[in-house]
RNA sequence: GCGCCUGUAGCUCAACGGAUAGAGCAUCUGACUACGGAUCAGAAGGUUUGGGGUUCGAAUCCCUACAGGCGCGCCA
């Protein structure tokens, strides 16, 4: 029995309850109710808060209809025993075999396991890292990627059409900074101000002369142009290699410059006009963003007519509107928190409800720790630790994993000693093995000629052990739910430990063996325990695919 | 000055308003003729920054003080 099982089997309690006469809901019976796994031994299989949540409403105390609703779930299918606990919490015990047909479920399931339709029908933008291509990918980008990803892979598993997006931001003085560095790295001069000096200025200078030999020789004008071109190829194949290298795909690469050519941008500075939200002050043109909520109106040209990336940014958000997107994701770094405001206040001066289309997630930096001082990432100094060094020294897995694990919001501190030392201490070593660990088992059963049965009997597995393997393995497709709704995938990576160390307890357990004994032949116990190991390797597999981790079957 | 985020074990961090606040690391004590011990069992470690409030119940929500991070351009 899953958690929405007894949910469903809670409510229609309630229901029989209310139909008579015994309990009044003005509001009417939920659709579902609130079931967990308890924390606390002795608080039986699941718990629930129903009576606490509900007693209120119908005028009565938590006991009261606490034990009312405990007298006809024990008369319901499938449970054994529930309990009126503390304030008015119903402890519920399930009978072994309803607990078993888990493990089978799962089984066939396979890699839709966990996967639902809450989402379908939604189509969802989430546009994340969006780097100048001045420079290559660092840590602070390393985060986004993780996380963009996998909250793309959690939204997708919800059934949610997905497109994650990058946005180059390939115009502006900035490109000019960019080629002039690359000209004076060429030239063997000093790097202008505003430039950029990383060492890999350098690189580029020399690959930008070995792809067009002769352009440092082009005459000024001409040179700058030629240089921005072909340095920004360079580097922007580099980010999008770093960015393959890490498992990380954008389903589109969005050019800024291609709205100003495809006259996007005085589109919508047209229909802003119409709209009436913009006004001429000092030579410039605004947007009166103030009028939903912003602190301060935006300028979208400047007084000697640049058009600023607020405009841009306006014109790029309508036109993932007109692609059909109902909801657009935006993951910032906390440096760019100031942006909240004003994208709502741009997205309610197009006529949409920011509360509806617009979810701009910030997320904290990241801060690196050596030797025990803070690790300056700066382009400009050069002092850089790329994505791909950090994937190379750390491992692609236990990178992705690492970063995955915590919540966008919460500052992280990552010291290099910790996270560069290839020791097993690392999370994803433990989940991984578990998952190696089930694969052995799975081919040693093989070896014996065992094999999964077509049909088995759930009461096999009745084990205490058994029953606490089967609760976390069927808590699975509730955490993705949340993991999606909340846009939280570190609730993936939590849950994956939780049933590693679950999973690892049980395989310890002599009661439990899996395989038989010596040469004890088959018993029907083994092979229903074969599906649940089959089940729980499933369960890891399809969890670590939504972080955008391997499951190696060997370690 | 204003705004956003954060404050939980020695360290790094969890905990859809739920029961005795949990993991990992570090420290200490046990279990290897093993389904791969890359594991498991246990100990120790806390006034959830301080102070009010909301309610059956608060680390969580509200107010306030303090501390830290980040941001407040006709920059990109």
């Amino acid at each position: 029995m899953t958690p929405a099982q007894l949910s469903t089997t809670i409510v229609a309690a309630l229901s029989s309850l209310v139909e008579d006469g015994a309990l009044t809901l003005p509001d009417g019976v939920p659709a579902e109710v609130t079931v967990e796994r308890p924390r606390q031994k002795g608080h039986g299989d699941y718990a629930t808060n129903v009576a606490l949540q509900l007693a209120k409403k119908a005028g009565t105390n938590p006991r009261a209809l606490g034990e009312q609703l405990a007298e006809r779930l024990r008369a319901a299918e499938g449970i054994a025993a529930v309990e009126l606990a503390g304030p008015g919490f119903l402890n519920i015990t399930v009978e072994a075999g309803a607990q078993g047909k888990v493990a089978a479920e799962i089984v066939a399931a396979g890699a839709s396991y966990g996967r639902a339709e809450t989402l379908a029908g939604q189509k969802i933008n989430i546009e994340f890292i969006s780097a100048n291509p001045t420079g290559p990918l660092h840590l602070g980008h390393t985060r986004w990627a993780v996380l963009g990803d996998a909250i793309a892979r959690v939204l997708a598993a919800a059934g949610a059409e997905v497109t994650r997006e990058f946005y180059i931001n390939d115009r502006g003085v900035q490109m000019n900074h960019f080629a002039d560095s690359i000209i004076a790295a060429a030239l063997g001069q000093p790097k202008p101000e505003d430039g950029y000096a990383g060492g890999y200025v350098d690189d580029l200078a020399k690959a930008v002369a070995t792809a067009s030999p002769g352009i440092f020789e082009l005459p000024a004008d001409e040179r700058r142009a030629a240089v921005r071109a072909k340095g920004y190829e360079i580097q922007l194949a580099e980010q999008q290699a770093q960015l393959e290298g890490f498992n990380t795909h954008f389903d589109v690469w969005f050019s800024e410059l291609s709205l100003h050519e495809s006259g996007s941008v005085p589109e919508t500075l047209q229909r802003l006009k119409d709209l009436g939200h913009v006004f001429e002050q000092d030579g410039a043109l605004w947007m009166r963003t103030t009028d939903f909520g912003d602190d301060k109106d935006r300028v979208l040209i400047k007084s000697d007519g640049e058009l600023t990336y607020f405009a841009s940014d306006t014109a790029y958000y309508l036109d993932k509107r007109e692609r059909g997107f109902g909801h657009c994701i935006y993951l910032l770094g906390a440096d760019h928190h100031g942006y909240v405001g004003r994208l709502r206040a741009m997205a309610a001066c197009v006529g949409d409800d920011p509360d509806q289309t617009l979810d701009v997630m910030i997320g904290q930096l990241v801060k690196i720790m050596q030797g025990g001082e803070e690790l300056k990432l700066s382009k400009r100094k050069g002092t850089i630790v790329t994505l791909d060094e950090l994937a190379d020294e750390i491992g692609v897995d236990a990178l992705r994993y690492s970063l995955a694990r915590y919540p966008a919001d919460s500052p992280l501190v990552l010291d290099v000693a910790e996270i560069t030392k290839q020791t097993n201490d690392n999370p994803v070593h433990y989940v991984q093995y578990a998952h190696a660990r089930t694969c052995r088992m799975v081919e040693n059963a093989a070896q014996l000629g065992m094999s999964l049965p077509d049909d088995f009997d759930p009461a096999l597995l009745g084990h205490e052990r058994d029953g606490e393997l089967l609760r976390a393995l069927a808590d699975y497709p509730r955490v993705v739910a949340s993991a999606a709704e909340l846009r939280e995938p570190h609730r993936v990576a939590r849950y994956l430990e939780d049933t590693a160390s679950v999973f690892n307890k049980w395989y310890d357990t002599k009661e439990c063996r899996m395989l038989p004994q010596g040469d004890e032949p088959v018993q029907p116990v083994n092979e229903a325990r074969l599906v649940l190991t089959v089940a729980t390797r499933t369960v890891i597999a399809n969890g670590l695919d939504l972080l955008g981790v391997s499951a190696p079957e060997r370690m």
